[in-house]
RNA sequence: GGGGACGUAGCUCAGUUGGUUAGAGCGCUGCCCUGUCACGGCAGAGGUCGCGGGUUCGAGCCCCGUCGUCCCCGCCA
């Protein structure tokens, strides 16, 4: 088969434009041949580009030479046809096919490209494994959800920086190769040639340059910016992903809020969901453990309510409970009736997820077979009943699965450092439960309304968290974060490091967390504070972030920022269950790019320019 | 580092209690077909059952190990 120049030709129309209006113009269009229908002296192509499919016509009668081409031509070559449009007969038309009223009669056919036989179809709805799909990423990437997945993410990208433009943000890039700093996550390592045995660190976020650029003046900086953390992966979790950076000179906490918002509403519109414009709501970091057992509620579910009230200490010594401990009780809505052993084998389930962790599930049903107990089942409805009325305006019914968690008498041990450990506990319980009834309740079905989106911003994290292995305080978000004023007023930053509240934040959408920041730390003498409480001498302070120290004695205004997940904001707009159908080329759980093969050894001839030597491969 | 699922034709998968020559659909190749659009018809090719070892008269199936992909825990200030 002999291949075709492209010449002077050029493309007059795209694949997914013509319309029956545009009847009888002549036309060339170029693209994949999606699929091929061979009827002897009659060949139908679908031509595809990113656009759409047009379906092209070869008539033997017509024209004999493009009627030839078409009959070598295969899935997947690259062609060129030119002919005039045609609107197709009554009967003819395809109205599942944008394009399905007309057809392009062919008069030329050229076969630009060939292509072997891929090993899998992008025509096909039906996916390959994603191992072959990683490998053969460039025909992956020509399906159709994969082009819709990445023109999402491009008109996203787009409306933030425009909306981040329109309210004075100043985009700036900073480096990629810059200085390990050995907190947080593992770093990227790059060697110096230049200077043998030293590194670069890949950032793990532009933190320390982002406070610079406020120091500097520059006020209101974002960065559609690479991140690199060489942590293990998980489904919403790359080693380099891209996160929308941005921090603010003289900011309330509001005056953040408000920028993301803002944001994320232009964002959301360019997907073709419109948010509204109410604030979304705010919940302190306590306030989420206690109600929702975790830091980042999934609002579409009902919360937790406490029950400890209703349960006195003689229920509680019958029924063998804690005399102390939270009984805590959550409803999953709709899950339908369930048998009697349906409800026997969900108890012995979640009692054996438990463990022995000294915690076990009260049957409310049962509860009411006997009378004396019958008045604790009652008020436990009552109270989850409230909770599903403010929920969703209805009571809690006999579809809904009502869940009670007791702890058994005598403390774990566990729980002497982590007092909210039942809470989160309990709290997982009812995420897993929501996963596994997520057909019957339908609550995490998205219908792209504004209502399938449920933002939350959580605020007041703790400053401090204990790390049982050191039995040191370490610091629960970064160390440049403020505390509130107040607590540094009390003394409680010296005196009670446990009580001490960040003036941090993350928002959360349907339970994914997508972006956490803080007022900074403008003043070094709090900053120095703040190095001194978590161990760091003043000295190992400056051997480590002395360049940011001496920044801050030269005129640094308050500040703050935050940086969110595009990734993940694609991901949950596309409807995606992993963000490798947002990333154009990712890497495996073993962080590996199946289609480059990456990482690789490299020559002794480049490891002795970077003065390097591999003591072990395994 | 730990737990779980999966691995059979290019792709998606079936394969009974361990028993003759390992199957299906799609795709692919050839021939036929002027109105298909997941075109249709006829014929055909295509397999180291992930890899290594073991048990057995006999292994796709059982056992041990190993590799790969996915999910989760740890980890991700």
């Amino acid at each position: 088969m002999t291949l075709d120049f492209l010449g002077t030709l050029q493309r007059t129309h795209t694949c997914g434009e013509p319309r029956s209006p545009q009847a009888g113009q002549a036309m060339t269009l170029m693209g994949w041949v999606n699929r091929r229908r061979d009827h002897g002296n009659l060949i139908f192509l679908d031509l595809r580009d990113r656009t759409g499919i047009t379906q092209i016509v070869l008539d033997k009668e017509i024209s004999p030479e493009a009627h030839a081409k078409a009959e070598v031509a295969r899935p997947e070559y690259v062609v060129a046809a030119t002919g005039v449009l045609r609107r197709r007969d009554e009967g003819l038309a395809n109205p599942n096919m944008p394009t399905g009223e007309v057809e392009l009669v062919a008069h030329t056919l050229l076969l630009l490209n060939d292509a072997r036989t891929p090993p899998f179809s992008p025509a096909e709805e039906a996916i390959a494994n994603e191992e072959v799909r990683l490998k053969y990423r460039y025909l992956d990437l020509r399906r159709a959800e994969m082009q819709q997945n990445f023109a999402i993410r491009s008109r996203v990208a787009i409306a933030i920086r425009n909306y981040l433009v329109s309210q004075g943000f100043l985009e700036i890039e900073t480096p990629f190769m810059t200085r390990s700093t050995p907190e947080g996550a593992r770093d990227y390592l790059v060697p110096s040639r230049v200077h043998p045995g030293h590194f670069y660190a890949l950032p793990q976020s532009p933190q320390i340059f982002k406070q610079i650029l406020m120091v500097s003046g520059f006020d209101r900086y974002f960065q559609i910016a690479r991140c690199f953390r060489d942590e293990d992966l998980r489904a919403d979790r790359q080693p380099e992903f891209t996160q929308i950076d941005l921090e603010i000179s003289f900011p309330q906490m509001a005056t953040i809020f408000a920028v993301v918002e803002g944001f994320l509403r232009a964002a959301f519109s360019a997907a073709g969901v419109e948010l509204g414009a109410e604030p979304f709501l705010r919940m302190t970091y306590d306030q989420a453990i206690q109600r929702y057992g975790i830091d980042k509620p999934d609002m579409r579910l009902p919360a937790m309510v406490d029950l400890s009230a209703e349960l006195t200490a003689e229920l509680r010594t019958t029924l063998k409970i804690d005399p102390a401990l939270p009984v805590l009780g959550f409803t999953i809505p709709s899950v339908g009736e369930l048998s009697g052993t349906a409800r026997k084998a969900l108890l012995g389930e979640i009692r054996s997820g438990f463990g022995d962790c000294g915690l076990d599930m009260l049957d409310v049903s049962r509860l009411r077979t006997n009378p004396s107990l019958t008045p604790l089942a009652e008020a436990i409805e009552a109270r989850l009943s409230a909770e599903m009325h403010r929920f969703n305006g209805s009571a809690h019914g006999t579809e809904d699965l009502a869940v009670v968690i007791t702890p058994k008498p005598g403390t774990p041990t566990m729980w002497n450092y982590d007092p909210q450990w039942i809470y989160k506990r309990v709290g997982g319980l009812r995420l897993e439960l929501a996963r596994k009834f997520a057909d019957r309740h339908k609550l995490f079905q998205q219908t792209r309304s504004a209502a399938d989106f449920k933002f939350l911003w959580v605020t007041d994290f703790p400053m401090y968290e204990w790390n049982e292995e050191t039995k040191s305080w370490d610091a629960a978000h970064h160390p440049f974060t403020s505390p509130h004023e107040e607590d540094i007023q009390s003394g409680a930053l010296v005196n009670d490091k446990g009580a001490v509240r960040a003036l941090a934040y993350d928002v959360v959408l349907n339970g994914t967390e997508l972006g956490s920041g803080s007022i900074r730390i403008h003043r070094k003498d709090v900053q120095q504070e703040i190095f001194r409480s978590l161990g760091m001498s003043d000295e190992e302070a400056k051997e480590r972030f002395g360049f940011f120290l001496d920044a801050l004695e030269y005129g640094t205004p308050p500040h703050g920022g935050i940086a969110l997940g595009l990734d993940r904001i694609v991901m949950i707009l596309a409807g995606a269950a992993s963000l490798r159908e947002v990333i154009a080329f990712p890497k495996t759980a073993k962080a590996i790019d199946l289609m480059v093969d990456a990482p690789t050894t490299v020559s002794d001839q480049q490891l002795r320019e970077l003065s390097l030597r591999v003591t072990a491969r395994s």
